[in-house]
DNA sequence: CCTTGTGAAAACTTTCACAGCT
DNA sequence: AGCTGTGAAAGTTTTCACAAGG
């Protein structure tokens, strides 16, 4: 389905998740096509980087014209690998992580959440929204039994190291990291590391940095 | 506190905040200084980048020894305005919401949830771990009435245009968004768009070309 | 005429190589 | 000796300028 692009550069990527975002909005409204300058607009980027995301593809566009919406979306879930279900597991049962078991726009883009694995008694065996609750000492058999993709980490800081020594001898290919700190992508893991207190941080920075400006 | 730098890079930006997140945890272990490289390791990044970030302050380190985890804390949370309370709403009491209420990291990090908004009529009026819910018809003239910084929305997609309208007439300063779509940063605001299925779909992606490269 | 598509330039970020302290 | 600090090079991303198609 690509041109030249060997892989897609990592912030083309990012912005193709943003643009279905913004496509599916426009296809429920029964819009059919969309110019590069008018998504640019809805993006807060410029139309050119619109089109040089696109560039990587073949061409999607009609000159004059604009991008066929329904083709846009399909092209990119073709890309993104978005037409086939990916299996998840949630590893901490807590209030982030029953909101991620809940999540609506994760099942509708075909995640698939099999079960939750927390240290809470309380929890464990119970079931949230449908998916049962193990005890984290069955990780490591769960694991061997069923065939997971992603395993997202909700669990506090200090949990993460025991954790990952079971995930590392699995077959899970990739970490969703809300704790705090880093979790290093070597052994063949993918990794991504999201600290929502982050970017709290960031808008504190650009908050004061702004009223210096004044 | 800054050299030559007008304002941090925007990666480095981030950096500090992930820095943070390791100094904490290693200043909790009694350590008290550390090098350039093993913080590097500990990121998963070179050495070089640590200092580079680094070198848009006055001297923080060592030659020869390294760098001080006191004063390398104090230091960045100095320069990203962390040593200030920092008032947020919470716009949107569902399962996120509220997990962002409960979330004690926040706090920790001085920012304080003052109120949070739904239009659901079971969870006005209500509390959430203290934090009152009020009706979002009350939004407006809470605003009026109350010095918020940050709000963050936790609302369906849908229902973001018409709290815009409503943001864009008070004083508030930035917007933290997890709504899927883009919310512009004109008219003033300091916005982060923050899509959690995002993240998803870029792991969906990155298994995928793992997947043809075997 | 409108909008896509794209090499080339500009801007930004990371890495290299090494100078400079302690 | 060991680690910080930094100008210069390399790599990546965005913007510019304009060619080309409907």
């Amino acid at each position: 389905m690509k041109k030249n692009c060997k892989s897609l550069p990592q912030y083309t990527l990012k912005r193709l998740t943003e643009y279905l975002n913004i496509l599916y909005q426009l296809r429920e409204k029964g819009i059919s096509s969309i110019s590069s300058g008018e998504l640019a607009q809805r993006m807060n980027i410029t139309d050119v980087q619109v089109r040089k995301d696109l560039s990587c593809f073949d061409s999607i566009g009609k000159r004059g014209v604009g991008y066929d919406i329904d083709k846009f979306i399909s092209i990119i879930e073709e890309d993104l690998g978005l037409n086939r279900e990916l299996s998840v597991i949630i590893i901490g049962a807590g209030r982030l992580g029953s909101a991620l078991i809940h999540y609506k726009r994760l099942s509708k883009a075909r995640f698939r959440v099999k079960a939750g694995f927390d240290i809470a008694k309380d929890k464990i065996n119970k079931t949230i929204n449908k998916v049962k609750i193990f005890s984290i000492e069955k990780l490591d058999e769960y694991l061997k039994e069923n065939k997971i993709d992603i395993a997202v980490f909700t669990v506090p800081e200090d949990e993460v190291e025991g954790i990952m020594d079971i995930i590392k001898k699995s077959d899970i290919k990739a970490i969703l990291n809300f704790s705090p700190g880093i979790i290093n992508s070597r052994e063949n893991l993918i990794v991504r590391n999201l600290d929502i207190v982050s970017d709290f941080k960031i808008l504190s920075y650009k908050i004061k940095e702004k009223n210096n400006a004044d």
